[in-house]
DNA sequence: CTGCGACAGGCGAAGTAACC
DNA sequence: GGTTACTTCGCCTGTCGCAG
């Protein structure tokens, strides 16, 4: 049971676009849903003996099975079977619905109050023994409730930008939906931004749809992606001495009610607050400082993160740090917030760099090779397809950005004017000709000679 | 003079927490 | 369920300093 519950979780994160050939195969016939359901049941036996139970327990799961079987129906008349018939079965479904085991206790990283915990706490226990897809999928629960999910069921699912193959996969279901149900783009928009009462279920339908056939993101970030996405077609850009002046004026008649302001301006709300607080609110006490940062700037910054850190409780080198009040501390004109936090995290990793006998500077001959290693272990098809986020590691730290940099600069200087077919072609003929250390001149500056960076 | 590396700035997307 | 506040990160562009 934990290994497929396993390779469910590794199915949701390495998303579809691994196997998609089988990902389009959903949905699932109605009888292997069943069948794996039936599986599932009988696996966890234990499982559902650890669940707590109500009086009417069989009333209520019959009433649940009738519900999701009608529901079934209606999501296989959306989603007609696949046209190959013979499609390999769905890395996805083979695997779920799965019951999940009792949840591990995980530490946690906020106190709630007590009727806040019982709240929790039921709200947890009422999901014992549901799917994933119910859980996370089906259901547009907010973050508050999905994060107590998560914790308690050790959940996962993709975050981070979407991909390609995500927003493809979304766009075609809103389409579909749109043609299933005959509604007009305006009809849709009417439907995500002021539905009327009586299209409550409608619009459940709409988000369980989309969240289904995306598959890799839970509902509420999958309905969050696709309200921004229709907001920012509007317009975005440049912001006009104009647009700052209507910015300021709206902020002034209705406060920070972004949703509204960005309606008037014709921009998402987050994009309005965002420009609010970094570029008007953060420089009322003054223009802030441009270029380069002065080593006594930096050391202000590195006093106060720490003060402020060591105020609230929070490691400087962790996640969340209190930046509104590291800002306020800082001065009558400081830079703002994003560019602070920016600098603080280059500051770490250039520190954590140097202190790791690692090169302060990238190093062409040896960098390269480490770099051209350590793409060649991802073992990927093609250029596109490699993981840059992935790297880097403690003992070779370098920003994204800095590892992205050389690898385009080691494609312009050294690829072949007619690349190979395959990436390890590419990658052979780009290590013949990377030089070697003994070719190249030592850099002037940063660097560190005689280190042990086999990586 | 040119190429390159480093990094700040601009804009915006996305995740999490908290509140109503 | 919906919205806002806060934080982090990605991508692109421009600028500056240094080495060849």
């Amino acid at each position: 049971m934990e290994q497929r519950a396993q390779r469910a979780r590794q199915a949701i994160l390495s998303g579809p676009s691994l196997d998609g050939a089988s990902w389009h195969a959903w949905p699932p016939a109605a009888e292997e849903h069943a069948s794996a359901k039936r599986v599932a049941g009988d696996d966890d036996d234990m499982a559902l003996a650890k669940r707590p139970r109500s009086d009417d327990g069989a009333a209520v799961v019959a009433a649940t099975v009738e519900q999701q079987q009608q529901a079934l129906a209606a999501m296989r008349e959306l989603h007609p079977p696949p046209f190959d018939q013979h499609a390999p079965p769905i890395v996805l479904d083979a695997s779920l619905p799965f019951v999940l085991e009792a949840p591990a206790p995980t530490p946690r990283t906020r106190k709630l109050r007590p009727e806040q915990e019982k709240a929790r706490a039921s709200f947890v226990a009422q999901h014992a023994g549901q799917t994933y897809e119910q859980m996370v999928l089906e259901h547009a629960y907010s973050s508050d409730r999905l994060y107590w999910l998560k914790e308690a069921y050790q959940l996962s699912w993709r975050t981070g930008r979407w991909s390609a193959d995500e927003e493809d996969r979304a766009t075609a279901a809103l389409d579909k939906f749109c043609q299933h149900h005959q509604l007009s783009q305006a009809a849709l928009d009417e439907l995500i931004w002021h539905r009327r009462p009586d299209q409550k279920q409608l619009h459940e339908e709409l988000w369980k749809h989309i969240a289904l056939s995306v598959g890799t993101r839970p509902n509420y970030a999958v309905r969050m992606h696709i309200k921004s996405m229709r907001k920012d077609v509007l317009r975005g850009g440049h912001w006009t001495p104009e647009d700052v002046a209507a910015l300021t004026s709206a902020v002034a008649e209705l406060g920070h009610q972004w949703e509204k302001i960005g309606t008037r301006l014709g921009r998402s709300g987050n994009v309005c607050k965002h420009f609010w607080r970094e570029q008007i609110q953060s420089r009322k006490a003054g223009p802030a400082p441009q270029g380069a940062f002065h080593p006594d700037e930096e050391e202000a910054l590195r006093r106060t993160v720490l003060a402020c850190c060591a105020e609230v409780g929070c490691a400087p080198d962790g996640p969340n740090l209190p930046w509104t009040l590291i800002h306020e501390r800082l001065g009558p004109s400081p830079r703002r917030i994003s560019v602070l936090s920016r600098k603080w995290r280059g500051m770490l990793s250039a520190e954590r760099r140097s202190s790791d006998e690692q090169n302060a500077r990238w190093y062409a001959p040896r960098d390269d090779h480490i770099l051209l290693r350590r793409i060649r272990a991802q073992r990927k098809a093609s250029a596109a397809d490699i993981e840059f986020d992935k790297l880097a590691s403690p003992d070779w730290q370098w920003p994204l950005y800095v590892i992205k940099k050389h690898w385009v600069v080691m494609l312009r200087k050294r690829a072949p004017p007619d690349p190979p077919a395959s990436l390890d072609e590419l990658l052979d003929t780009l290590a013949r000709r990377v030089p070697s250390a003994d070719q190249y001149k030592m850099l002037a500056s940063g660097r560190r000679p005689g280190t042990t960076a086999s990586r």
